[in-house]
RNA sequence: GGCGCCGUAGCCAAGUGGUAAGGCAGAGGUCUGCAAAACCUCUAUUCGUCGGUUCGAUUCCGACCGGCGCCUCCA
């Protein structure tokens, strides 16, 4: 079994491999800057994390970059509104995506070009298009890709068999493009630009990058740095890239180098509220920030959005975010019972198999398309089977545990532990132990009181075989 | 108007041309002083509707109903 990925490109689930194997390249569209992201840019970036996670379980050795747009229309717009420069105002959203994506226990990329501190790379890229006669200046004074000389223009969003609306693109730019569907390059300097510092010199004019350029250029300038090559494996981002965005990164790229822009198409599904993708334009929205706040486990967030395959629309809501919690807390309890049972028995015996079957499974599962739901399912089985298990006595724990940690290298859903500071955690014993003498005594009805005031402190307890055991919750 | 996606139990959600994974919630039971955790049993004769192909369709085809996305620098 190999893995094999759904590629927009060909519609189509295909055996993935990468060029120059065991390395991989994967680029991913990361965040505009303008503002916080919200669950549903993140919903992306953990697939994407899925993503590269698996890449890595699978034995490759994966070079992620992840773009910072840190200029384009919003970034502008949203430095000028709060008056100030563009780099003042992108910087702390920069910060909070950082913030954010370790709270969400994104594996960090290996580089995260920014847009402005890529513009000669761009600027460079446009003059190989001028060179190769498919860039234009308007009339407007901005340059132009002009997609008559690219013929395969509209072969990743399948736009050669369709209209444009009219009206859509068509109406405001009409005497300044060729061609209606002919997109900015390179953006000619406005006034509001230069207010906020976000406007730079070039050979064809004072300007800024257009967004796509963006992606292009800092694609290109990075494979070019790590692995010397033009052609990236794998290319992912949200559905709404589809077009134009990565369509105008595919004609940009490939009509300067001759070559296959990415190989591999990833794109993965909105998350909603109430059937309608959750966006800052629709005020749905919430951040990682907000759920952080709340208390929120990440690890209910990476469940709730594993139990969905990436390429489906996923309904967000607490209730679905509460029943991901109670699974996480079942992952955790059976984790902590397997850690419990390594050091008795054998590394044989029921448990291992059950692992090993659970493996089989769980890559089987990841392989076919990233099929998460699937092996969540096949991990809450091994849960199932392994408790019954372990019931019955069975040895293989440290087994086990070994497959649990790598499944766990590509997932990451058990619980976050919480810390807790030594005097807390000798107050807990105190109570624990005047529970336990009460219990002895038969005085329940003063055990009963000190289990309450442990549950008011957050302390849960359970009562075993051999002794009290307790967590904070 | 063009391109595309989706509709499976109370909720969430996999899946296959041969008779429905998993999670949450719920009911009963075992264990427990009581709990908790865990286990056992139960909870869709049925996969939006109607046709068609087939020995057989939830799965393929068509129509319809319902929800949604992109075509406006949106992950």
């Amino acid at each position: 079994m190999t893995l094999a990925l759904y590629n927009t490109l060909t519609r189509r689930v295909e055996p993935f491999a990468p060029l120059a194997s065991p390395r991989v390249t994967l680029y991913t569209c990361g965040p505009t800057v303008w503002n916080h992201a919200h669950i549903g840019n993140f919903r992306t970036f953990l697939f994407e994390d899925l993503l590269r996670r698996h890449l890595a379980y699978s034995g490759y050795d994966v070079f992620h970059i992840m773009n910072l747009t840190d200029v384009d229309d919003r970034t502008i717009k949203a430095a000028a509104a709060a008056g100030k420069r563009l780099d003042e105002h992108t910087a702390p959203f920069v910060q909070a995506f950082f913030e954010d994506r370790d709270y969400l226990r994104i594996t960090p990329a290996h580089v995260y070009p920014r847009a402005t501190e890529s513009v000669p790379a761009m600027v460079r890229l446009v003059e190989r298009l001028l060179e190769r006669g498919v860039a234009y200046k308007g009339d407007d004074g901005s340059m132009y890709f002009a997609i008559a000389k690219f013929p395969t223009y509209g072969r990743l969003s399948r736009l050669d068999t369709r209209e444009l609306k009219l009206g859509a693109r068509v109406a405001s730019d009409e005497y300044t493009k060729d061609d209606p569907r002919d997109f900015a390059l390179w953006k000619k300097a406005e006034p509001t630009d230069e207010q906020v510092g976000a406007a730079w010199d070039a050979p064809f004019g004072r300007g800024r990058p257009g967004w796509h350029l963006e992606c292009s250029a800092m694609s290109l300038e990075q494979i070019g740095k790590c692995c010397r090559t033009e052609t990236l494996d794998i290319h992912a981002g949200g559905v709404d890239l589809i077009f134009p965005h990565h369509e105008d990164e595919i004609a940009q790229s490939e009509a300067a180098t001759g070559k296959p822009f990415a190989r591999f198409w990833l794109h993965g599904e909105f998350l909603n509220v109430r059937g309608t993708k959750m966006s800052k334009r629709f005020g749905n929205f919430l951040t990682a920030r907000d759920l952080r706040d709340q208390g929120v486990d990440a690890a209910a967030v990476r469940l709730l959005f594993w139990q969905t395959h990436y390429r489906k629309g996923l309904d967000f809501s607490d209730e679905a975010l509460a029943a991901a919690g109670a699974g996480v807390k079942r992952l955790g309890e059976f984790y902590e019972r397997v850690k419990r049972e390594t050091g008795n028995g054998k590394r044989e015996g029921r448990l291992a198999d059950l692992a090993a079957k659970f493996e089989t499974e769980f890559r089987s599962a990841l392989d076919d398309d990233l099929n998460a739901p699937r092996a969540c399912a096949a991990l809450f089985e091994l849960v199932h089977e392994g408790n019954a298990a372990l019931d019955a006595g069975a040895s293989g724990a440290a087994a086990a545990l070994g497959v649990l940690d790598r499944a766990m290298a590509v997932l990451d859903v058990l619980p976050t532990t919480k810390t807790v500071d030594t005097e807390l955690a000798r107050w807990i014993a105190g109570r624990i132990a005047a529970r336990d003498k009460a219990r002895r005594s038969k005085d329940f009805k003063e055990a009963d009181r000190i289990r309450a005031e442990l549950t008011a402190k957050g302390v849960e307890i359970e009562d075993t075989p051999s002794g009290t055991t307790w967590r904070l919750v």
